[in-house]
RNA sequence: GGCGGUGUAGCUCAGCGGCAGAGCAGGGGUCUCAUAAGCCCCGUGUCGGAGGUUCAAUUCCUCCCACCGCCA
């Protein structure tokens, strides 16, 4: 049994989750799926970044405090994680007990090692910004926010000795050729190395920022960004001497996408080699979604409309598809398009089809039970062997996080299987008394592929994968040692499996509606809606109406009657009271005879519908901007 | 501006010195166990352009064009 240690990064409590936070942490869960399919011990962590300038502006504009905005967008990434079955064994933040002990006493071990040094920072700064600003940011010699002019000053930092590290990191790359992979990204660091390596501000003054953790050695400072988030990796295991630890720390790898790629592969090798850690196995680096060709990974809404995909296909289809449209490293597109064609031909066509055939011949066929053996002949061998190869494909596969390889091996072997059928023709068989033990060879061999399946599916399709276990009435963990044929237990009861993935009927499906992008529109083209907050007065059902109800709403000074066409998913009786969101300036309409002053907000995806309500109190025609 | 990558069938991409490949989409056929699914058959594409090395180049070299990334 080998120890795996799987790591996402930390995400930025400034952010909500998006497609890519999504995309790292399933890649990971997958991961961590398969070695424990594997037998191996695996530790996954996730969590998220929690200190730092941004999040404590954005808190204070907010009107919260940093932990609180920090809990607030900590649990939207649990939930998220949820939502998507992810299995993590930890979730570290930042601002706990627990990782604040470790950052601090690896800087004080770095400090009496006289690997940091405090020096001078300069450079242009603007006080309206409170913040730093460099050459290329830098608009007409003023700063872009403020406009105004910016100050050079100097101030006094903490700097660790990054560049002391460079032809040492240098030769481990050359030593370790997939210490950094897939290549393209180990030539990206090898090229950056090419120039010198500067050493590191590790430090803000708490004048300036007090949110973050206090230098051991120096408590008018906090420690800045990178020694903050990285050591979470080393935090999250209780930091050097701890038990776990020391079983996990060994075969660590870390998963991120290709922004960070800089301090995952500079920094943090340095820092780890400074500090006396053993550096970690590899980092894996992936690329970008872009959303109908363009770059929005970024973006906040792309997971809403991702998710409501996984809600209308399915949470395996949402996995199936990202994990095997990207190939890992280069940059994918998400359209609905491409996910429909995916489940209808992969998964629809391929996979559930074959499911549903197999298990019905077993059922009509061999009366409901896995059949006694039967001889194997040349053609049930080459299943076998398709199978046996498959699964040494995606194990090689895995091994160099190359997701999209191991599915289509699996692929392959399913077309094996569907092939296998067609030649074998197990309903003429049946017609046949004189061979029965070739219809009993071929009902085996149908039910071991579907155990193969079952088991080395699950750490990628988890739902359907247990559901094709338990038509064969297999119990416990799957485990893929006993993906092997001959482990049947003969007079098993088999059961029907049909509509594992249905297809989608491309007609009905409006193309790609769900996540293709508008145009973009100018700000004063959307100044031109006038969106208030109005207080839900009355609710009543229009009379001979399924949709509509007739809302009387106050806007503060005045009251109106609006129309929405919400019955079906609202009864009058909760929304009164309710804090909605109108167009206040749309034109009158008269519905069903009743005229409408307005229309309530709701989004819609997937047959659900919600008003929009307001996450904190403000008065009724407070506008919306 | 410097470094690097990519450019191959309608789409996504593999191949990287010896007669151009896969999946999807499309067309035709076929079976009936199955989710109008499966299976079989069907691809002459200036392998971005020009030049060079070689008996032979999509594959190596040079230059050019386009797009992308990293750095500045």
């Amino acid at each position: 049994m080998t120890a795996f240690y799987l790591t996402t990064p930390i995400y930025y409590v400034n952010d909500r989750p998006h497609l890519g936070h999504a995309y790292t942490t399933i890649v990971v869960d997958a991961m961590a799926r398969y070695r424990r399919l594997a037998g191996d011990d695996v530790w996954f962590l996730t969590g998220t970044d929690e200190h730092g300038d941004n999040i404590a502006q954005v808190a204070a504009r907010a009107g919260v405090t940093p932990l609180e905005l920090a809990d607030r967008n900590s649990a939207a990434f649990r939930e998220t994680w949820r939502a998507l079955g992810i299995q993590y064994d930890d979730y570290i933040r930042t601002t706990e007990a627990r990782h604040k002990e470790v950052v601090q006493a690896i800087l004080q071990k770095l400090w009496d090692a006289g690997e940091i040094y405090l020096g001078k920072y300069g450079g242009q700064y603007c006080f309206g910004c409170e913040r730093f600003y460099t050459e290329k940011e830098i608009v007409d010699g003023k700063c872009p926010d403020h406009q105004r002019p910016l100050t050079y000053i100097e101030e006094e930092n903490y700097f660790f000795k990054m560049s002391k590290y460079q032809s040492w990191l240098i030769d481990h790359l050359e030593r370790h050729p997939d210490f950094v992979r897939p290549e393209r990204y180990r030539n990206e660091v090898l090229g950056f190395l090419r120039d010198p390596l500067t050493d590191l501000s590790i430090s803000r003054p708490r004048r300036r920022l007090e949110w973050g953790i206090p230098l051991p050695f120096d408590d008018k400072y906090v420690t800045y960004v990178w020694f903050d988030a990285l050591i979470n990796y080393v935090s999250a295991l209780g930091g050097p001497g701890d038990p776990r630890f020391e079983k996990y720390w060994p075969h660590v790898q870390h998963v991120t996408a290709k922004d960070i790629v800089k301090p995952h592969a500079i920094y943090w090798p340095c820092m780890l080699k400074a500090a006396g850690i053993p550096l970690y196995q590899h980092l894996n680096v992936h690329g970008y979604w872009t959303l109908g060709g363009h770059k929005i990974s970024k973006s906040v809404g792309n997971l809403v409309e991702a998710l409501a995909l996984k809600e209308k296909y399915g949470n395996d289809a949402f996995r199936y598809f990202v994990l095997r449209e990207m190939v890992f490293g280069l940059d994918a597109d998400f359209s609905e398009e491409a996910f429909v064609g995916r489940l209808n031909a992969d998964l629809a066509n391929d996979l559930g089809n074959l499911v549903s055939r197999a298990t019905t011949l077993i059922v009509n066929l061999g009366r409901g039970v896995v059949p006694a053996g039967g001889g194997a002949t040349a053609a049930e061998e080459a299943v076998a062997a398709a199978f046996a190869k498959a699964k040494a494909d995606v194990a090689a596969a895995m091994d160099e996080f190359a997701f999209q390889r191991a599915l289509a091996s699996i692929w392959e072997f399913i077309g094996v299987v569907n092939r296998y059928v067609d030649a074998t023709q197990p309903w003429a068989l049946a017609k046949d008394a004189g061979k029965k033990d070739r219809l009993a060879a071929a009902l085996t061999t149908l039910a071991e592929s579907l155990k193969a399946l079952g088991i080395v599916l699950a750490p990628f399709l988890p739902d359907a994968a247990a559901k094709i276990r338990a038509a064969l009435s297999l119990t416990g963990e799957p485990r893929l040692a006993d993906a092997v044929w001959g482990r049947l237990e003969a007079g098993a009861p088999v059961q029907k499996l049909s509509g594992l993935f249905p297809r989608i009927d491309d007609k009905k499906a409006p193309a790609a509606e769900a996540v293709e992008a508008t145009p973009r529109i100018k700000i004063d083209e959307f100044a031109k809606v006038e969106l208030r907050v109005a207080e839900v007065i009355a609710a009543e059902p229009l009379p001979k109406s399924k949709k509509l109800l007739k809302l009387t709403i106050s806007l503060g000074q005045e009251q109106r009657t609006v129309v929405a066409g919400i019955a079906e998913h609202y009864a009058p009786a909760e929304l009164v009271g309710k804090k909605v969101v109108i167009v206040a300036n749309l034109e009158a309409a008269k519905l069903m005879g009743v005229e409408s002053n307005g229309m309530v907000l709701a989004a819609a995806a997937g047959g659900k519908l919600a008003v929009l309500t307001l996450d904190r109190d403000l008065p009724p025609g407070a506008k919306v901007t």
